[in-house]
RNA sequence: GGAGAGAUGGCCGAGUGGUCGAAGGCGCGCGCCUGGAGAGCGCGUAAGCGCCAAAAGCGCUUCAUGGGUUCGAAUCCCAUUCUCUCCGCCA
């Protein structure tokens, strides 16, 4: 959520900053603005009539003592009214608080100068690009043939066990996954991310902290019975961690890394984009996660993008990253890099990373701040970025490194997975 | 799941209707003292919001959360959540 100052003193730069993001902000901008002034009035009313009962209430007590019976019940009489009016307002304010916040979620972030513009993923800049991107000789399968012909993810038995988009992985496959997650752990440990093992369900405020309500509501599993979520990600119960903190300055950088399995209903993908593991609705993550001093939050989110990079050369996977444009980019982020795997089998490139920063629109939520040198509270900056999704890593690792004996261990994986080969 | 006890500031802890944003202590900050440190002494130490161009200042809210009683609630009543103890169940 955007900070009601910055609309208050400079609406016509949200304005325009958001038509970056293709977003006409102008009727929203003029209705908030236009609650908040009467909001405040009304706050003013609310507060200088409950000043007034407040000395009335201290007045009745000294009359009483003084053994003044009669002014103290006229006194009373006199409250009673301001007590009425007091409901009113007060019941007015409420709703219209709720309105305005209503309204206020309604707004994107502003993107960072350095995003462009754009229609949609077609006008992200590639600003990165390595590795050998050739084609696979005749005869090279998908991901979802290797998977067979290995018998090492079955995606019939989670269909049948659960239902779509829920595979199994077996034998050397789930070696391989937990050798993933292991070794992005390893990783992001040694990089001086702290490890969590978060909770996979969070209750409402954390959903709302982190922003995937009240908008995002249909992407996550929901138990009904007792209002939890399911985690889409793990950035949402480790962001949750610092919801409502007050920070020191010299508390910055803090850094967590955290696995966790994410589960996204995605409701309404179908087609050869969902094929195999290319979507899923539980899938494995490693995220990172940084609350940062605002000065330096962007050096952050450049060593983070950095650090998704270095695993991919490590893996020796082909991959490109991209800046997001405005029409692409999310509605929560400023500035987002994705990091793109390339499927040789498939022909296509595949999103292993997104890492953003969300400067203080997060934090506007959570509550997440610090005290700066002169002792003023002020909102922290909050990025976050997978290191890395799995199904993703997994398929262009199982096509691009097929040959007629197997699949191929990428070297730095053998200490985790004890085998060089699937076959 | 059953029975009971409880929830107060960064922490501990007092407080059963007005003088309580809240004693006392710890911690923390500043100052004095010291060659330096410690001890000691003194002062200070929450957040949110509004009025104000801003600072100063003033006002409002907040003692788990939500409602209620009352002129007035940390204090009384109701509901919810959470914590602890005992019992049950359980990896």
């Amino acid at each position: 959520m955007l900070q009601i100052q910055l609309l208050r003193e400079n609406p016509q730069e949200v304005i325009d900053r958001l038509k970056i993001k293709n977003f006409d902000a102008t009727e929203l901008v003029a209705e908030i603005r236009e609650l908040d002034s009467e909001n405040r009035n009304l706050k003013k009313k609310i507060d200088d009539n409950l000043m007034a009962q407040n000395q009335g209430a201290k007045k009745i007590g000294q009359l009483f003592k003084e053994g003044k019976r009669d002014e103290a019940e006229a006194l009373k009489a006199e409250m009673a009214t301001l007590k009425e009016s007091e409901r009113t307002d007060r019941a007015k304010l409420q709703e219209q608080e709720e309105l305005l916040q209503s309204k206020m979620v309604l707004l994107p972030n502003l993107p960072n100068a350095a995003v462009k513009p754009g229609k949609g993923a077609e006008d992200n800049e590639i600003v990165y690009k390595q590795g050998d991107d050739s084609n696979l000789p005749e005869g090279a399968l998908p991901h979802w043939e290797l998977v067979k012909k290995y018998d090492i993810i079955d995606f019939e038995l989670g269909t049948k066990i659960t239902g779509a988009g829920f595979p199994v992985y077996k034998g050397k496959g789930a070696r391989l996954q937990r050798a993933l997650i292991d070794f992005f752990l390893d990783e992001a440990t040694a990089a001086g991310f702290v490890e969590i093992q978060p909770p996979y369900m969070v209750n409402e405020d954390s959903a709302y902290g982190t922003g995937q309500l009240p908008d995002k509501e249909g992407q996550m599993y929901h138990c009904q019975v007792d209002n939890f979520y399911l985690i889409p990600t793990a950035e949402v119960p480790v962001t949750n961690i610092y919801r409502d903190v007050i920070l020191k300055e010299s508390d910055f950088p803090l850094k967590n890394c955290a696995y966790s399995a994410c589960f996204r209903r995605e409701a309404g993908s179908y087609g050869k984009d969902v094929r195999g593991l290319n979507r899923l609705h539980q899938f494995d993550k490693i995220e990172i996660v940084t609350i940062e001093h605002p000065d330096r939050s962007y050096e952050t989110l450049e060593q983070m993008t950095n650090h998704g990079k270095m695993l991919l050369t490590k893996l020796g996977l082909p991959f490109r990253v991209l800046r997001l444009c405005g029409g692409d980019i999310s509605f929560t982020s400023a500035l987002t890099y994705d990091l793109e795997v390339y499927s040789k089998a498939q022909q296509k490139w595949l999103e292993v990373s997104s890492v953003s920063n969300f400067e203080s629109y997060q934090a506007n939520r959570l509550k997440l701040r610090y005290k700066d040198a002169t002792g003023k509270t002020k909102l922290a900056h909050t990025l976050n970025g997978s290191a890395l999704a799995l199904p993703r890593v997994l398929a262009a690792l199982l096509e691009n490194n097929q040959t007629e004996k197997g699949i191929v261990i990428p070297e730095v994986l053998r200490p985790y997975t004890r085998f060089d080969i699937i076959d």
